[in-house]
RNA sequence: GGACGGGUGGGUGAGUGGCUAAAACCAGCAGACUGUAAAUCUGCCGCCCCUUGCGGGCUACGGAGGUUCGAAUCCUCCCCCGUCCA
């Protein structure tokens, strides 16, 4: 890994890894390096660091991950670093109360799955993975408060986050502090000569840069990404907004939920989620503001775009033909979930595909007469029956193509048939009864 | 350790004994219109039950008790947060 490599000359690469940054911090430095590392024939080290805080990436992520993918393509060593320590402190970045911490379980349960996902962008080969468990975990005492040492309460008070709390009177733990001084510590072990984040970890990062320096390290280049706006087309896309597009999703539901983007939005997920060059986005967005290209075919050619990226350019075609099916031609959707869903004594059971050799299987109390649609659905869906019976009542229940307004509206469970059903814009699926 | 202020539904935030499942706004959901865009309009927006009705029940204003015919509102204790002082 460390033999000579042959680089590009800097100005090419640094050309490269600007498209799509918010900052370079500090630019002539960066550069610095990458001609450094062309003469020697030393890669860079990049690293990101991702705190495993929940089970599944989503688009907004891989805006990072992508710009790490650069520095990989360029020939330098990607280091993904798993925060798995650090997760269970809480980056306070951004968050204007204090989290509640993570267990060891949670953590190592999210890092395990983080990695099949991150793979679909960095290349496995090539790729240094990292926990900060390794070193952070065996941290005495005496070397946090050393590490400590190096950073004064007022620097840390200037960001913006706790600024805003300290006016709010909001609380904040002392533990809080300490998150980007540990972090910090990751990119002195880590040795690295350039660290990725979004913008809002601009703070975060800059500390790193710093106590490196005080460990007696260079000082990494800090290359920040701006941060992408979830569907909502207002707040960053995060899981707990429920504005986001998972990376694990089904082909179909990415493609659903990025047709439902703003088209003012579509601009930024053509900059920050592909790699098309700066002037061929300009160009669509001049296309499309002459009215030569409709704004939906440019988001159907963004949606293919990402999907393929995921699933592979057979899958995106596929979800892109099925969302013409039934949304421009609002025909039922070719493949949907089937529920197989027998009879027993006093009670439904339910099978569904979950993966495809998983099957969940599901029962539910009942009498021994004809069953409400809406007690089904708020089963099958996980809602509850108020919520599904308000759905129903404003006309978005769909038995077979026919609409079902009546809440109290009934399924015979004994009847052996087929039914397709839609709820609500985007849920539709098949129930078989056997 | 002392003095003071505060904890309301997903969020902001009204409400100081019954008319309050709790104003208003935001978010969310459904429908109309569309391109599952935006904007707009209409309705819904704790949970459960039924004969779906301006129907019935249950739960809810940090926690536990208490006063009262009746409490988010009053009292007691506790927990949590902040401010100032030390």
């Amino acid at each position: 890994m460390n033999s000579k490599r042959e680089f590009a000359p800097a100005d090419e690469q640094l050309a490269y890894l600007r498209k799509g940054v918010a900052e370079i911090i500090p630019e002539p430095e960066l550069k610095a390096k990458l001609e450094q590392s062309a003469k020697t024939g030393k890669p860079l080290r990049a690293y990101l660091g991702v705190d495993p805080t929940a089970p599944d990436l989503h688009l907004g992520h891989t805006v990072v991950l992508r710009k790490l993918k650069h520095f990989q393509d360029l020939g330098h060593t990607a280091v993904f670093l798993i925060g798995d320590f650090s997760a269970m402190i809480g980056d306070p970045t951004g968050v204007s109360e204090t989290r509640p911490p993570l267990t060891r379980e949670q953590v190592d349960a999210n890092a395990k799955t983080y990695l099949a996902q991150v793979y679909k962008i960095l290349d496995r080969e090539k790729t240094e993975v990292r926990y900060n468990s390794e070193w952070l975990g065996k941290m005495s005492a005496e070397e946090i408060v050393r590490l400590c040492s190096h950073y004064r309460l007022a620097r840390m008070l200037e960001r913006e986050d706790f600024r805003s709390r300290l006016d709010k009177n909001l609380p904040i733990s002392v533990h809080e502090l300490l998150y980007p001084l540990l972090t910090a510590y990751d990119a002195v072990m880590l040795q690295s000569d350039v660290e990725l984040g979004a913008t809002e970890q601009k703070f975060n990062l800059l500390v790193h840069r710093e106590i490196q320096r005080e460990y007696g390290l260079a000082g990494q280049a800090i290359l920040t990404m701006p941060i992408l706006v979830g569907l909502d087309g207002q707040r960053k896309m995060s899981k707990s907004l429920g504005n986001y597009v998972g990376i694990t999703e089904p082909p179909q539901e990415m493609f659903g939920k990025l047709m439902s983007i703003s088209d003012e939005l579509m601009w930024s997920y053509y900059e920050l989620l592909t790699d098309f060059a700066e002037r061929v986005i300009i160009r669509l967005k001049e296309e499309v503001r002459q009215g030569v290209l409709h704004p939906m075919d440019a988001k159907m050619q963004l949606a293919h775009y990402i999907i393929a990226n995921f699933h592979g350019e057979d899958a995106a075609s596929a979800a892109r033909d099925e969302f013409q099916r039934v949304f421009r031609e609002r025909q039922a959707p070719q493949e949907m979930r089937e529920i197989r869903l027998t009879r027993g004594p006093n009670v439904l059971i339910s099978s569904s595909r979950t993966s495809p050799n998983l099957w969940e299987t599901k029962t539910m109390a009942c009498g021994p007469n004809p069953v409400k649609w809406s007690s089904i659905l708020a089963w099958l869906e996980k809602m509850s029956v108020s919520e599904v019976e308000r759905i129903i009542k404003q006309r978005g229940f769909e038995v077979n193509g026919q609409a079902v307004t009546d809440p109290a509206a009934r399924l015979d469970p004994e009847r052996h048939a087929t039914y397709e059903l839609r709820l609500g814009k985007r849920k539709f699926l098949r129930l078989v009864i056997e």
